[in-house]
DNA sequence: GATGAATGAGCTTTCATTCAT
DNA sequence: AATGAATGAAAGCTCATTCAT
């Protein structure tokens, strides 16, 4: 018969915010916007996040966790390198049709707002979870003799950069077809940038 | 004998705004920041500018020109498709390095603002001169044999993309090498994607 | 044990504001102005109008009530029209006297700003409980046979345009004399134009 | 071959102010408004007012001479006071509908700016010549029997505020009738509350 | 925990007026 | 006389955050 549980509440404002966040960006959303689409006041609003840059942070931890564990099932399925590529890929254009403010939220707030994570997100401390996981994937690949071994930051620089904006152009309506339609190749074109040669 | 025009003056205002803009955002910049870094009073700035969306809107076009003719010109030499490629990454980096406020404005302010560019530069009206740059280089690589015949969005995704990955970790100072240290193998990962196969 | 409702202090601003405004000016008159007068900070007033322009429409709203109702009491009472016309103009000038920024709100921020009024107050549409109360005046005193039959804008020009003009001349300190010693002469200027003949 | 003299360039900013302060208020009016519509620099506008306030001033002075001047032509004339009373209100009406700005001015800007007029035009300094002249009608028709004799600012009152109500009315377009149509009923009107009785 | 009125600093924008040319 | 760029004070309004209840 319990009411909302102190840990159901602070989802409710993740997900409000998330939300928010994505589609009229960081500076625009105010306070009292997520407080009134979660329907609590804006003063108990702060008893669950001390600030909007803390919430703006919690968030990244979110969605860094939550990318970073699906990566993490692929990863762990027995399956080749150019097979997991494309399951990563799939996995992320998914993610960007069912949750987009996932993705969103990452390209546009995340990336964009130095001012707000500056102070306690700095280098890759907030994304670590995913960032860790896209590690794996490149070494197990090179381990495997499946890609060529180069710099982490150059191959993570293509992969995510170009899903990123792919998503990005997406978001924007410019892309003729949808994202599904895109899976097969562009996860062609990663696996060719990356595999031995 | 004339001190300043009046070109001279929105020159000014356009190279102080898009460093502070690229610097501290969009939004912590304020006019006042600006006008004082110009050295002209706040009223005086909306002499030149009528908002500041306006300037932002303004600055993006002049980014996307001043890319769309460093592309051009690469464009026009008589080399390779493999060649070209490597020259675009080469430019990009150098511009990031040289004139970092440009490419950081495209990628933190432009495209993660739409509330500000929303009206004036829906799709790619303001960025259209880069981007018909890029066509004109696809579509050249795919007439003379190099590159394999596929969407431009996803081949424009993984360039930009890409490129737009590896400004953003540098920007981070995640990357442990210069971005010229990255030139040839991105480049290579470029074309290796995108190449007749 | 509440101190001051929410309805209380919307009280106390329209009162503040309607002196202020009527004394300086509906431009000169700033939020700050009437938030020092409430003892507010500004930032609160907004928590009680939502714009400078909404309040100046309730304010005519809430004097046309006011006036409306003061009329009402005259028409019901079962005097001769020639009384009611007394009583009207006795009411009228008290009201300039004791609280004269309402007439002068009326006469010198309502009547004068269409920009801020134009749009919610079209017509007479603000100011209709006062009007109507007029009219029920004027239809009453021709069906007793006191009255002539004329058109209502010319009798209620008359009627408002004529103590407006006095209570202008008074405002502007132009009077020989009281308000008050005018209140015979006027009702009977008033009704020897408008009884039958 | 002279080009503009002083003076016509002056009539021109009168002539401007005059439309635009009519139609948009005294405040919502900028200088350079009025200067872009008399086609001259901001600076050079200055030459001829030295501010927006002396303007106003000049304004008032301008009309106040042209309307008493008009009822001069009436005072002036060998009629019947009742049908001198039909002639100013004739032309007050007309003038209304050929220059309108001029009656809205003095309604909506003079009347209803203390702030602006009350440094110079106390009292009624800036409307003499036409208040003198209405001092004559009434003089001339008390004199002649037609009148009877009561204090000038009941009488000066009820002609104007009854005119001045009329114009307002037609102006917020709340009048069924052209102002043409009430001309006869009101100088009745007026005349009935005036006559001697 | 929950409420929402209250604060006040700070933002964008405007505009009368000046002054070098 | 004429120009219009320049000034800067001030306005309306917003919003993260606090705190009495």
């Amino acid at each position: 018969m319990a009411r909302i549980t102190k840990e159901e509440r602070k989802t409710n404002i993740i997900s409000a915010a998330l939300k928010l966040f994505s589609e009229k960006g960081f500076y625009i959303t105010t306070i009292p916007d997520i407080a009134e689409k979660v329907g609590m006041s804006v003063g108990n609003f702060y008893n669950y996040f001390t600030s909007k840059d803390i919430l703006a942070k919690e968030l990244v931890m979110y969605i860094s966790e939550y990318l970073g564990e699906s990566i993490r099932k692929i990863n762990d399925q027995d399956i080749t390198t150019e097979k997991k590529t494309y399951e990563i890929v799939s996995m992320y254009f998914n993610m960007a049709d069912e949750r987009p403010e996932m993705i969103e939220y990452f390209l546009r707030v995340y990336l964009s707002n130095r001012e707000v994570f500056g102070d306690g997100c700095e280098g890759m401390i907030c994304v670590s979870p995913f960032v860790t996981e896209m590690m794996m994937f490149f070494n197990d690949g090179v381990e495997s003799g499946d890609l060529h071994d180069q710099d982490f930051f150059s191959a993570f620089g293509l992969f995510m950069g170009y899903l990123g904006g792919m998503v990005f152009l997406f978001g924007e309506k410019i892309l003729p077809e949808p994202l599904e339609w895109y899976k097969e190749s562009i996860s062609q074109n990663i696996y060719n940038a990356l595999k031995t040669r």
